[in-house]
Parts: structure tokens; sequence; C-alpha cells
DNA sequence: GGGCATGTTGATCACTTGATCAATCACGGC
DNA sequence: GCCGTGATTGATCAAGTGATCAACATGCCC
């Protein structure tokens, strides 16, 4: 009994297919983005993945450009709906750094480490790494507006909290350091950075 | 015609595949550390690095432990050598960042990122970073019982300055941004965290 | 100078990976 | 209704992985 054949439109297709492997890099992190683990997800043989997918170099590239596009998405509506600058560069330290992305945080370190073998993953992984830090550097220069931030170098500045954010984080993969008690440290360590006087972003 | 065939003892040989195994790491990552690879490196079977090695996951972990041990006694020897303890920071920040060390940044953040698959290499990182934070903070300390420093939590700070060094150093193994012009922007950043007025990092 | 402990070989197994392609068949347009 | 476009299958290839093990041979000890 041969198994029973669903026909889709290509763009459908090509959608479950994304979708299948941006789950299973998130449960599993982008090596588990494999021709066969996407095709049995979707419940499709193995050569239909192959088929839509230029290559599995490119499928794992584009599905890490889809999660972390997504996180930047979701992290900037969040921020949106907050008006004062300096609350929202604190809220933006808490959610980063609150230990419930772990998924996308994978994701982040393993783009960085495999980028060395899949060139098209290096490329989006700088691509996307320029989109946060021109989101950081926008969120300094509103502050820097409002006159509640005092920044010289904003560029600077966003480089320096996104090398500080992705530290941390890469951090808590291996489930070392207590990321709650010293969100505090971090904040005192930012404040001078933006010129804020201490003290500003912890208690909002 | 058989291969020539060479006797070494356990010990020597022992060292010649974790010598093999480094060098591949650092030439190409702890994803290039393959029973065959390390076998061909040394010129012997595959067979025999399989003899030697309890595992190619406990090798690809102890590898790590080698290159990045190796890398804090070097740090630590050069570290040595001075005597002030705000020069010290200092030429530990130029020094890991100053990127040339690429080779030991991408074993770092291949840790990070394959300690899901491998929890030898993930117990080995953990240990490792704690030595880390360890030195880092014996260098506060030392700071502080100097009175050069004003620290309350120096495990805090020390974990804070390692989130910072390996996050900004991971974000150089993907050729992005400048390490050189923004290392003032690291040093600004860290004097508050030390107690020190600003621009004494800088001007040593 | 034999003998044997042990370092060494290399073929082999079972498995996974990405990629290819002829064959098949579902479905929309006529 | 039937026909052909195009989606889909699944076997297949070549390459690479870790691990195992019987056979081999080297060099040291007596």
């Amino acid at each position: 009994m041969p198994a029973p054949r669903t026909r889709r439109s290509a763009e459908q297709r090509r959608a479950e297919i994304t979708d299948a492997a941006r789950e299973l890099a998130l449960a599993d992190g982008l090596a588990a983005v494999t021709l066969r683990a996407v095709a049995a997800r979707v419940g499709v043989a193995s050569g239909l993945v192959a088929h839509y997918a230029p290559s599995m170099d490119e499928l794992v590239a584009s599905t890490f450009g889809d999660i972390v596009g997504g996180e930047l998405a979701e992290l900037s509506a969040l921020l949106s709906t907050i008006a004062d600058p300096t609350a929202r560069v604190a809220t933006l330290l808490a959610t980063v750094l609150d230990g419930s992305r772990t998924d996308v945080t994978l994701v982040w370190v393993q783009s960085w480490g495999m980028g060395e073998r899949n060139e098209a993953l290096a490329a989006e992984a700088r691509s996307r790494m320029d989109e946060w830090q021109q989101f950081i550097a926008a969120l300094l220069d509103t502050g820097v507006a409002l006159g509640d931030f005092r920044v010289e170098d904003t560029q600077g500045v966003a480089w320096l909290l996104l090398g500080m954010i992705d530290g941390l984080s890469a951090h808590t993969l291996v489930r070392w350091g207590e990321p709650g008690g010293r969100r505090e440290l971090l904040e005192r360590a930012v404040e001078p950075l933006l010129g804020l006087e201490s003290g500003r972003l912890t208690s909002r």
C-alpha cells in the first residue's frame, strides 16, 4: 500500500517546509534541520524537501533568519508600547535576559559556530546582527533626541550593548551563572553608557 | 606493500593524538576533530585513535579543555608580569579583544552550541568558565585589597566582565564590528564597575 | 636470539548526511 | 470526463561518521 499522497500548491508546501524547519531548529538547534528530519515533520518524502530547498545550507540559513527576525519583530512590537526611552532600555535588557529564550539563543550561538562551514549562514548572521545594531541604535537615538540619554556614538554603544546581551545570553545556555540576581549589575554597567544617573535603569 | 609501522609507548602516542586533535580544532573548529582526521594527522590507522580515546565526544571535550586551559595559562603568565591591578585589567581587555585569537574564540562558541549534543563537552565548558570567572574575580580581589578598585560583588562583576568579553569576541567571529576602534568604549563601560574614575583604564 | 606482551592495522558494520532522478499520480483547465 | 502540467515519491548514490575486532608485527625481556 503506497503512502497516501496529498498535493498542495507550491506556495503552501514551501510554507510548511519553512515552518517545520523553524520548529526543529527551536527544539533541537540548527544541526537538527536535516533533509530527512524536515521531511518527516512535514510528513513528506525527503526528495520533496530537496526539491523546494536550493540546498540544506541555505535552508538552515533562512531558518535562522526567520527565527531571529521573528524575535526582533516581537521585541520591537513590545517596546513600541513603551514611551519612555529609559523604560524601553530596561525592558529590553529584562526581556532578553529573562532566560525564557534559550531556544533562540542556541540558534544565535550556533550561527556563529557554524558560519565557518556554511557561508550562507554566516552572511545571514552578519545581516541579522546589523539589523539588531540598527534597532538598538535607533532606540538610543530616540532617547538622545528627547534629552533622556547623553550618548556620543550611538552606533558604538549599540554594538557594545549587543555584545553584552549576546555574551550573557550565551552563558545561560550552559546553565551557568544566575541570570536573575545579576541583572541589576548589568543595568549599573549600562547606565553610564547612556549618560544616565546611577539607579535610573533599576528603579523604574 | 603494507604501511611501515612505528611503535611508540602508549604515553607518547596519547600525546601525539591529543596534539593532533588540538591542532585540528584550532585550524578548523571542534567539528573537524574526527576519528579519521585525527588519525590521518598523526599518520596512523583510524582504529588506533579509537583505541586511545574513550569516545570521540570525550576526545572533543578534552581537546576543548586543553585549548582554553592553555589560553588561560598563557594569559595568566602574561598578567603576572604586571603589578598594577588597573594595568592588569587593561591588558586583559586589550589582549582578549585584539582579534588575534579567533581560533580559540571559535572553540569557545562551538562548545556552547554543541553542548546540547555532547554532554562531556558541556560539562567541560561549565568547568572552564568557572575557572575563568575565578581568575577574573581573583584579579578584582587583588585590586580591591590594594585599594585600587571599589567592588562589592567581585564574583558578580567577574561574571559580567566574562560575559562582555565572550560576547564581543563572538561577534568578531563573523567579522562584524571593528574591534580596535571600540575598545575604548568597552573600557569606559568597565571603569564604573571597578569603581575607577573615568579615563583610568584608557590612559595607562 | 627466541618469545610474547602489547601497540597497531585496516577491513568492516551500521548509521547519517545531502543530493539526484525516473517514475508516478493528483488535480485544474478544457 | 480526460489530459497534461507539475507536485510528489522513494530508491539510490557517494560521502562521511563512530565503533569494533581479529589479525599482525614490533621491540623489549629473559
